[in-house]
DNA sequence: CCAAAATGATCGATTTTATCGATTAAAATA
DNA sequence: TATTTTAATCGATAAAATCGATCATTTTGG
């Protein structure tokens, strides 16, 4: 039988990788110094190999098979850390740490109302949140840096489970005094032809109004305000309420009341493709997938 | 910090999960039955969950969490096993044991010739092999009971990785006073319309000779002659021999004297598709995987 | 239905291992 | 060059894993 590194050890590997430091690796992992530092040379006599170069002085730099048993390392830890996980979930749903990722746009508008809702339904979840664009977020869960996710559909998170709960379709905003504010409906075909306010790019929104307009990612809107793209939904209204463009707005963030104080003018647009979809993603095979489905009615009650 | 399971905790809860048994399940871990019970018991508090089924009397009966505990364990525990295995294989390669799953209709041909090649160039691999069908030894690849497997391709072995090595073209065979002896190029079709003697289902190689007749795996042959069905390429060839139909035989059988002694005429069969691929499979990820590859050159030597 | 065998849990003793705090030697920095 | 930073080392101590023996049930055979 082959000798196994034991799960701290990997954790020491682990927390040096991050920190590139024995000190501080060792306050992340609540030891010494010379208790990560006597684990990580067990490890290289364990597995006879030399994980670290320590020619290059006293610097932390790996060799090329220890970057490789670094990765090994992360996967292995997860799958160990799935055990325990799977124990609590069949013992109670949703009670302790939680850590939660949420998008930009989503984050300031849902979670005043979901908390409460969270809070009073599982009393005893313990919620980590953290908010980021939806390629970061999704790399830290996939990393297990996070547990779940809430973010909108369509978007590009390969490597996750995602799970659609409730449709979120967008308005078009404009001054109560813009010719289009005469419409009820606007059609996607003129909201094309506006100069169209966006996020920045990064944030998944931007490209999902492109798409509600019928313009390609990446197709530049024919205001040409890339210069001006807004960093958050709350600048964006208050551009299109300067009268910079037309603007479009998810009915989350209109609720939430985004558009309180401007003359801003709300009109739904025609067809079925001006929304996203609110939903959560998770790490495939993650023992709490159960769980976090259950979340899902709270979600909808929110949105 | 959730507080995890140790390897050898894991381990314990495999080998009693595989032997159901308390006394043989530490005599396989090489340990007492006392050290085995209190690991287990102690891998309990620490999830705080039962594995076992207590009431069951002093039967081993697990709890559903439990079996679900199983899985992740034999999951981990592969994880776990991969770091020391990289380790190995930076430090040597193809040295040490390697459990290798082979066809029966490729192992006692291609073995024997394949086997002084391989102990002449890796003189310290220690090689353990078992025959069966493909999906036995997939899933036993799947499953961690063996490193590598020689196979023929296609053939159904989702969730491994495959890597094709040399061609291994059908020779139809048939009495020497037979009609189709006759021709010096057998086309597919006319194949099609013989007697045709097959393996009994289970073997690749039947589908693929089938194929190769372009026949749809399942579709009965034309003889009816199924109940007959031979349990090795040896069994086919005499049966063939016996004026009982004709039979497609690979060439790598051929060469190893499959036919010697009978009146059987080979012929080639036309077209393009009247052959199988030897190759590998293993398991993703696994770290052995360059070494493995190197394996090919010895491969297509012997074939 | 009862006695004998088998089985898993428990106990105390022993060995092994992990961790800490202090110290040292080597590098990096100023 | 002097000083600080950094990782390795050492000795002591606390924690754990494992063993052998034993106990309490359960299963099996007559």
């Amino acid at each position: 039988m082959i000798a196994l590194p034991s799960p701290q050890q990997l954790r020491f590997l682990l927390a040096l990788a991050e920190h590139g430091h024995f000190g501080r690796a060792a306050d992340a992992c609540a030891v010494t110094q010379s208790t990560l530092s006597a684990g990580l040379l067990a490890l290289e006599r364990l597995l006879d190999a030399r994980i670290l170069d320590r020619a290059a002085g006293k610097r932390v730099v790996f060799t090329p098979l220890g970057l490789d048993l670094v990765g090994r390392a992360r996967t292995a830890l997860m799958a160990l850390t799935a055990i325990p996980e799977a124990a609590n979930a069949a013992r109670a749903t949703l009670t302790g740490p939680l850590r939660l990722g949420v998008i930009p746009t989503i984050g300031p508008f849902l979670l005043p109302r979901l908390m409460p809702a969270l809070r009073e339904a599982f009393p005893d979840l313990r919620l980590f949140i953290r908010e980021d664009l939806t390629d970061r977020i999704t790399a830290q869960l996939l990393d297990g840096k996070l547990d779940l996710i809430l973010l909108a559909l369509p978007c590009t998170c390969a490597g996750a489970d995602t799970f659609a709960v409730t449709r979120d379709p967008f308005f078009a905003a404009m001054p109560q005094d813009h010719p289009l504010a005469l419409l009820d409906i606007i059609p996607p075909a003129t909201l094309a032809m506006q100069k169209l306010l966006l996020l920045e790019d990064g944030h998944c929104l931007r490209d999902q109004a492109l798409s509600a307009c019928g313009l390609a990612r990446g197709e530049s809107p024919p205001g040409g305000l890339d210069d001006f793209a807004a960093t958050s939904l709350h600048t964006l209204a208050q551009m299109a309420a300067g009268g910079l463009g037309v603007t479009l707005l998810p009915r989350i963030a209109i609720d939430a009341g985004v558009t309180a104080g401007t003359n801003l003018a709300l009109r739904p647009i025609g067809g079925e493709g001006a929304s996203r979809t609110l939903g959560f993603a998770w790490r495939p095979n993650t023992p709490r997938a159960a769980e976090y489905r259950s979340l899902a009615p709270l979600l909808a009650a929110a949105g």
